[in-house]
DNA sequence: CAAACGATTTTCT
DNA sequence: GAAAATCGTTTGG
């Protein structure tokens, strides 16, 4: 069964963040369907949020898909390199959204270790903003796109993740947003391996 | 128009 | 553990 626009178009993006894990991500691109179990996310929290893109907001280009209505996709590039996916939340005018850090491979895992370039199946291969979008094939191109299309879309799954197996802390990498990095927007499965590892590897 | 900067990952020491 | 790779977006002149 498929999230629809009332899962999404919800106010509280902490909670839709903590929700996420344990759906189902399923792609459907070049006619190769890879999917995968979230199991680490982050929430940002629009105007409010020094660490979002919208904070104080700001409205450019490449921040205005976030300012659509909930149920949407966004990516942008990071680092030159790297396409990072989230999913835009809360109503129109409203630039919340969850980023996906990382998912359990679960379908198309040949496609998805010819993507990363790999041979073998290790937490590499999707743990990590930028590894899973290379290995789902989500691209910068993408941004925009509606979360109830048939390329790109999250459903329920059997796997129901308990109160006491989710993991909250600081988010990873957002220094800069001084006092705000320290919130606990960043939520994932209790001993998951494929969950990233910040710092240390 | 020029320049700095990442919501990261991989590789080398 | 440290550093390079790499480029679109954003900001400043």
């Amino acid at each position: 069964m498929i999230l629809t626009e009332s899962f999404y178009r919800r106010e509280n993006v902490v909670q839709i963040a903590k929700e996420l894990l344990g759906k189902l991500l399923v792609t459907n691109f070049d006619g190769e369907r890879t999917s995968g179990i979230i199991v680490e996310t982050e929430a940002y929290a629009g105007v409010s949020d020094k660490a979002s893109h919208a904070f104080g907001a700001r409205r450019t280009k490449r921040t205005e898909v976030m300012y659509a209505s909930g149920g949407i996709a966004y990516v942008y590039l990071c680092y030159g390199i790297h396409h990072l996916f989230n999913v835009v939340t809360n109503d129109k005018d409203v630039p919340h959204a969850v980023l996906i850090r990382a998912v359990e491979p679960v379908t198309g895992l040949d496609t998805m270790l010819h993507r990363r370039k790999k041979e073998v199946l290790l937490p590499a291969l999707t743990a990590g903003p930028g590894a899973m979008s290379e290995a789902l094939g989500i691209k910068t191109t993408h941004s925009g796109i509606s979360l109830l299309s048939k390329e790109i879309f999250i459903e329920h799954t059997d796997t129901v993740i308990g109160e006491s197996d989710i993991v909250c802390g600081p988010r990873v990498g957002v220094s800069y947003a001084q006092e705000d990095a320290l919130l606990p927007y960043r939520f994932y499965i209790r001993g998951n391996r494929f969950v990233s590892r910040p710092k240390t590897g």
